[in-house]
DNA sequence: CGTATTTGACCGGCGC
DNA sequence: GCGCCGGTCAAATACG
């Protein structure tokens, strides 16, 4: 999979710890689950929401009418376990359960899981093409950490981290690779 | 009116 | 073989 959201980028992400203007997470435990492979990594970083970027919402996503072209693996046709898929889980210190990377998560369930009191959220990208899929949910310890799991790769990029991009561009701070994404490499390096 | 979100039900897989 | 848990879909509702 060729996306430049791939979870490297969030690692880069964190590591830059750029002071966020507003809203502010602290990454306590950051989880790379690859292909059986599980990286824990335990800091305490601080870590900008893109939510906060002042162009505003980032809205101007293609409108995702085919809602339909889902996954329907319901009869026995369903998606084989995590092949190649990327893994990546979260646990961020936020009063806030969604976190936006810019993408526009569509909620598609909740569930109740027994090991946690707290109900578990389930969103998938809404743009077309993109199965990327998302799990919330609330540290059934503390309540005030959020465990994201991001499953799967973007295979198009966000409009927020497009601007950021583009504005990091103009700073004199500098862009970080990070988000430097490469404009239109569309190189399927399926690392699968 | 259109889209996103919500809740419940259904299905599949795994464990016992 | 049965039960339990987790996950996803689908229809209905609410909001913009």
């Amino acid at each position: 999979m060729d996306c430049p959201e791939n979870p490297n980028h969030y690692d880069s992400y964190f590591r830059v710890g750029f002071d966020p203007p507003a809203t502010e997470f602290q990454v306590s435990d950051y989880l790379v689950l690859d292909d059986g492979f599980v990286e824990e990594e335990s800091s305490s970083q601080s870590m900008a929401s893109s939510e906060q970027v002042p162009g505003g919402s980032p809205t101007g996503y293609s409108g995702a009418t085919s809602r339909n072209n889902g996954i329907k693996c319901k009869n026995g046709a369903k998606k084989n376990k995590i092949e190649g898929g990327h893994r990546v889980a979260f646990r961020t210190k936020s009063e806030l359960e969604v976190m936006d990377d810019g993408f526009k998560w569509r909620k598609y369930g909740k569930k109740s899981v027994k090991n946690s009191p707290n109900p578990r959220n389930y969103y998938k990208c809404s743009s077309g093409g993109c199965d990327v899929k998302k799990i919330v949910e609330r540290d059934r310890e503390d309540s005030t950490f959020v465990i994201t799991t991001y499953d799967g790769v973007h295979n198009h990029e966000s409009p927020c981290t497009v601007y950021y991009n583009y504005n990091y561009n103009q700073m004199p701070m500098g862009v970080p690779h990070a988000w430097t994404l490469q404009d239109s490499s569309p190189h399927s390096s399926s690392s699968s």
